[in-house]
RNA sequence: GCGAGAGUGGCGGAAUUGGUAGACGCGCUGGAUUUAGGAUCCAGUGGGCUUUCCCGUGGGGGUUCGAGUCCCUUCUCUCGCACCA
């Protein structure tokens, strides 16, 4: 037998008899406890990078644990096939979306396998697969049944470089968030989710998630919905019968408000100045501003300017006419698009009233002062009492918010609302690969969906990818001409495909019954294995697709399909790699190539160190010399085993009481049960719990040296326990030790060790020995040794002595088994 | 500005309930083995001062017999949000 470890051909052995015998397969069993382990699966890019690797071994570690410790694991693994990276390449080298998607899932499925992950490839699938999309075209039929599809023409973030539109939440910092480069509004024919309507919900139920979220992802997700309760008014437009709706959160201000500010993109910016003088001017303005990108326009150097629109409207409570302006900052997303401008109690306003010569009036004065609109140096946002406000004069500003609205409510022009800053989620891409939009646009009729049973719409195939940025599909002419499933007659279909982030809304549902025809789950599947126990993935999702899954599965509920509200009771978010000091990437020339590492030192050493290096929560710097470490500590292991092997083989293992000389290894293995147990359960702490068994493998050395042939039998005994502990981690070593330690059962069919509590016990421990709190010597002492005695002993040490030869002893403070604090004044 | 998190050796990190700071690993030093190198095994490794001691967890203050851990204050860094009316 080679002595060396060689973990290139260990790990392809074990990989093919796992993969034979059918090892990951998983069926729902309900005389086990389950246990549904999830990370985010990977658009198919071409290759696994680190990133991935992290993930999974995370993963990987937890299902292997828990399957071991008697749970029925559900582990699976597929593929978000949709996304433009297919498109790029399509343009970029002629190759077909589809043959690029499923090359490129081949090859990495293949890099999977050779890390050895105990996925149940059985219940693959790809996201572009007809198969999978049909349902997905399903719901939206269903959801627009219910009101919860809209279409609507309106502003929305638009990406030059990606040819498409963009969600709110797929625009991070003015940027796009796939591509990075400037995002632009643009007013377009939209297909929408009716999000909103479950903002409540999804804010409300973040309380019920506290226990297995971190508070960092949940409180982003608050941020995002963004719920804030305020008034809605109404202002008359000056000798119409239209209003004006805002939205504000100070009503109490309201008979400062002086001047109306609009978005540039609000519907009354394009008539309101119709037949005035002010017409031209609103008209170069609006054009000006649109044409700023969105991180312009959000940034704090953009100069905040307006222009008058040559109406104006009636404040409800004064009856002072208020000129009407559109102006640059204020946001058509938020609210209603419009702003009372209260420049007295607002600084954007202030500052607006002074560039522009409009009144200020103060009505909140705080206390002990006396503000004067002439001579305000900066808008007054703190509290006080009203003043210059008629029969509110006189009270808290705090009240008056209260006061004000019912007052609004009695004359019919305002009311109390909440107001969200999440806005419905625009799912309609002006691109190729993805799922069609189930929709058919008749003359006769209008838009209508497409009937059940004609489902799933293809996408059609023989098409040419230009990148010209009308989408191919338009261009297939068997697409998109129809019949309209209402009157029969001629109509057209919808070219646009749904965001990508639809498919990865519902996939780990789909994961329950993959293979399922008749309907998208086989809901006994669905209530057995759902929720997923523990999701794991990167923190860059905390919104987008965390949010959406959130959304979806309250939706799934609602029509019926399944009986939960959230789809995630566990999530962790892991860390990036990062090497030297910053994320890899191509153009810093930072990247490890995780294929290239297997090779090097195999698939092992490259989970254990990502493993090691950091806790999963945090970035994990890459090492190249810490890899190395971790090839060593297994070649260590190796040898452990390989070099002792007859006399462990032949060593007894039948429980008798083992040899005073190996009390300490005994307990030094029932200790580390009890430590790897507990970091891998209640903490996640997945280098500590490695650290630990380092330690036993380094005691297990020592002990080795010494050894009579009776002591093999705990060494025997803690070997095999080793290994088992460390099979989540390393597998394919591990199976291989096992095996030649004669084992015949699979590691992942073996009962996770159990630790005894007596044996964790030390029978001796050192308890440190402080005076006035300074370590002054260290004793050993019997577990629980009484207080007499171990003062007794620390007065003895020659050190203590010398301190306390000057001193009188004040008071003793004894933690047993820990600390003996003896205080001391000088004489 | 708001929210969240983090500051510990040369480096990655540990210290789970307020009780011996620095586990484990990297790196470094020494020894054994070796013709040599590599690999391996063993030992040492926070700083200072010729050493029974002093200092040390970003800084300052506090609570306590005792603080990396709790409280106050301050600095720095990372991430997220950011004209939210």
């Amino acid at each position: 037998m080679s002595t060396d470890y060689n973990p290139g051909s260990i790990e392809s052995k074990w990989q093919k008899r796992w993969d034979e015998i059918n090892l990951f397969k998983v069926d729902a069993d309900r005389s086990k406890p389950k246990y549904y382990l999830l990370e985010m699966f990977p658009y198919p890019s071409g290759r696994i990078h680190m990133g991935h690797v992290r993930n999974y071994t995370i993963g990987d570690v937890v299902a292997r644990y828990k399957r071991m410790k008697g749970f029925n694991v559900l582990h699976p693994m597929g593929w978000d096939a949709f996304g433009m990276p297919a498109e790029n390449a399509a343009i970029a080298s002629k190759i077909h979306p589809k043959k690029w998607t499923y090359e490129n899932i081949e090859y990495m499925e293949n890099q999977l396998k050779k890390l050895g992950f105990s996925y149940d490839w059985s219940r693959e699938f790809a996201t572009c697969a007809p198969e999978y999309y049909r349902w997905e075209q399903l719901f939206f039929i269903e959801m627009f049944e219910k009101g919860l599809v809209y279409k609507d023409r309106t502003f929305l973030n638009w990406c030059d470089q990606c040819k498409t539109v963009l969600a709110n939440e797929q625009v991070e910092g003015g940027m796009c968030w796939r591509c990075g480069s400037q995002v632009f509004l643009k007013e377009h024919d939209q297909w929408f989710f009716r999000i909103t309507r479950y903002a409540e919900k999804l804010l409300d139920n973040i309380e019920t998630l506290r226990q297995g979220w971190p508070e960092r992802v949940l409180s982003m997700q608050r941020n995002w919905i963004g719920r804030s309760t305020g008034t809605l008014i109404r202002f008359q437009i000056e000798d119409t019968s239209n209003d004006i709706e805002v939205f504000t959160t100070r009503p109490d201000t309201l008979f400062g408000a002086t001047f109306m500010s609009l978005a540039p993109e609000h519907p009354l910016s394009k008539t309101l100045s119709r037949g005035t003088a002010q017409e031209d001017a609103v008209q170069r303005f609006v054009t000006k501003t649109l044409q700023v990108d969105t991180l312009t326009r959000t940034s704090d150097l953009y100069e905040k300017e307006g222009v008058f629109t040559g109406k104006y409207c009636i404040n409800p409570v004064t009856g002072t006419r208020m000129p009407i302006y559109i102006a640059n900052f204020v946001l058509y997303d938020y609210g209603t698009g419009a702003v009372m401008a209260v420049p007295s109690h607002d600084q954007r306003d202030f500052e607006f009233a002074r560039k522009y010569d409009l009144p200020i009036i103060v009505v909140i004065q705080p206390e002990g002062e006396t503000l004067d609109g002439e001579t305000l140096q900066c808008a007054y946002e703190g509290e006080g009492l009203l003043v210059n406000s008629d029969k509110f004069n006189g009270m808290p500003n705090v009240k008056a918010i209260d006061e004000v609205t019912s007052y609004l409510n009695e004359i019919d022009r305002g009311s109390a609302t909440v107001n969200f800053r999440l806005r419905d989620w625009g799912i309609s891409r002006q691109r190729y690969w993805g799922a069609p939009i189930p929709m058919v646009h008749c003359e006769k009729c209008g838009t209508v969906p497409v009937k059940k049973e004609d489902l799933p719409i293809v996408l059609p195939e023989d098409i040419e990818i230009s990148g010209t940025g009308i989408s191919p599909i338009a261009q297939s002419d068997s697409f998109v001409n129809t019949t309209c499933p209402v009157c029969g007659g001629k109509a057209k279909r919808e070219t646009d495909t749904l965001d990508t982030f639809v498919e990865s809304s519902w996939y780990f549902i789909r994961y329950c019954s993959p293979n399922h025809k008749d309907r998208p789950f086989d809901k006994s599947e669905v209530d057995y294995w759902m929720p997923v126990d523990q999701y794991i993935g990167g923190i860059e999702h905390a919104i987008l697709h965390l949010l959406y899954a959130r959304f979806f599965t309250m939706v799934l509920r609602d029509l019926g399909y399944i009986d939960l509200e959230e789809p995630f009771a566990n999530l962790l978010t892991q860390g990036m790699v990062i090497k030297d000091g910053a994320k890899m990437s191509k153009s810093k020339g930072n990247v490890v190539d995780p294929e290239k590492l297997i090779g090097t030192y195999g698939a092992d050493a490259t989970r254990l160190f990502c493993l090691f290096a950091a806790p999963p929560e945090k970035d994990m710097d890459w090492s190249d010399k810490g890899i190395e470490g971790s090839y060593r500590f297994l070649g260590r292991l190796w040898r452990l085993v390989s070099d002792s092997k007859d006399h462990l083989l032949a060593a007894d293992t039948s429980g008798s009481e083992p040899p005073e000389s190996m009390h300490s290894l005994k307990r030094k293995l029932h200790q580390t049960i009890r430590k790897v147990t507990d970091d891998i359960d209640k903490r996640f702490r997945f280098n500590t719990a490695i650290a630990a068994m380092m330690e036993l493998v380094n005691d297990l050395y020592r002990a080795r040296e010494s050894a009579s042939s009776e002591d093999f039998g705990v060494i025997r005994e803690a070997v095999n326990t080793l290994i088992i502990m460390l099979s989540p981690f390393v597998p394919h070593i591990a199976e291989e030790l096992w095996a030649l330690m004669g084992n015949k059962e699979m590691l992942l069919n073996t009962a996770w060790p159990e630790y005894d509590p007596q044996w964790c016990e030390q029978i001796e421990t050192t308890v440190a020995v402080q005076i006035n709190g300074k370590l002054r010597a260290t004793i050993t002492v019997a577990k629980d040794e009484g207080q007499a005695e171990v003062e007794r002993m620390a007065m003895s040490e020659s050190n203590v002595k010398r301190f306390l030869e000057e001193a009188s002893i004040k008071r003793i403070i004894y933690v047993p088994n820990k600390i003996i604090n003896i205080i001391a004044v000088p004489l």
